[in-house]
DNA sequence: GTCTATAAATAGATAGAC
DNA sequence: GTCTATCTATTTATAGAC
């Protein structure tokens, strides 16, 4: 009687905090390893709990990956819909974007390495869930370049070949960052890059990209 | 003695239809699995020799996985290297780095996959000579914003910035572009683009990017 | 050069005690 | 909820016949 009291929804808070652990820690293993290339003999190590646990709490390695990828997508998609739905200038809608996807890929360094593998495997873990969330940023990069033109400042760019030019570019420069901090004396392609500095380029070739007059 | 007569510098011309149809069906392999995921076991079968052979004629899956990567990486960067030293207009010569890039990634389709999933990884499988070669090329962007600015036609734009605003939406593109191609009723995020709209789409983002008044 | 057979290690997943 | 122990399949790699 007073062991339930411990319960909260069905869950005590223990069982929450390994399922965060584990959350965490297969994040990390799957960022830096890829889905095949991780275990979950690793992950339940860095976790510091038994390997079951890991299987007690998601069912299996596959659905541990997809609660993973399932809250970073919405996460982002769910901020860049409200910059798509905010009142603001399109142009200022896109440095915003831009600042947003840098911010959350920050947030969650396991963000872009996955997406990377993820793209470069034709999406094989991928549901249809995370295709439809892909879906509705692209539109609201339609929606964005619509009110753009509106304005009169944008040219007409197709709104994925625009979503395919932004992207890549955040995404490979935060896997770029992640190795430069963890390599010493780097020069050539990794040489250290202010995450300002690079924002503020991608704000400028952006807004070249889709500049009226020319 | 009638025999040594069909072997060709200590390799015999079998062996090196097998050799060529081992990196073949490895590439292959690697780029949709990723060095991890990738099976020996389904190289050998895709390439309808048997597994051992691989061991014969690579040593180890690391060395073949190396030697492709070289293949690839000396390639591009052969190609690029031609365009930063022939006589164009730096104008001229992003818009033929674009299309090299384009056409490289497509003449080997296992490039762009295999390039982004080392990126997401940090280049873990990589050995020194490929960052040089990756260093190589950014040498060559900056030679030819250098070019563009003597011309009075370039801004100041970082080359490392310049090469990671460039590279990332080609490989993206081209992974993508496989995805469609297998996928039936694709819409949305997966809608066919004509590889030739993409490619001027890139090198309008580009002169964007570069254009000097704003 | 090419094969079959197999060694040795490691993977994902589960049973069952507590 | 958490653990130990273990099952089964698959992995990279090699030995040895031809």
């Amino acid at each position: 009687m007073l062991l339930t009291n411990r319960l909260v929804n069905r869950r005590s808070r223990a069982g929450r905090d390994t399922r965060a652990a584990i959350f965490r820690a297969a994040a990390l293993e799957f960022s830096s390893r890829g889905y095949d290339g991780a275990a979950t003999e690793r992950i339940a190590a860095r976790a510091r709990v038994n390997k079951a646990m890991l299987y007690y709490h998601f069912g299996s390695k596959r659905a541990l990956y997809l609660a993973i990828v399932h809250e970073m997508i919405e996460t982002l998609a769910g901020r860049l819909r409200a910059i798509a739905e905010s009142t603001e200038p399109a142009a200022t809608k896109l440095d915003t974007w831009i600042a947003v996807i840098v911010e959350e890929g920050s947030a969650r360094p396991w963000f872009p390495p996955i997406m990377l593998r993820e793209l470069a495997s034709g999406a094989r873990h991928f549901d249809a869930s995370v295709f439809q969330a892909m879906n509705g940023v692209v539109d609201f990069v339609r929606r964005i370049i619509e009110q753009g033109r509106e304005e009169g400042t944008f040219r007409d760019v197709d709104p994925l070949l625009a979503h395919l030019t932004i992207m890549p570019p955040i995404l490979l420069f935060l896997v770029r960052q992640r190795v430069v901090a963890s390599t010493r004396a780097p020069k050539g392609v990794l040489v250290p890059l202010p995450v300002n500095q690079f924002v503020h380029h991608m704000q400028a070739a952006v807004r070249g990209m889709l500049r009226k007059d020319p």
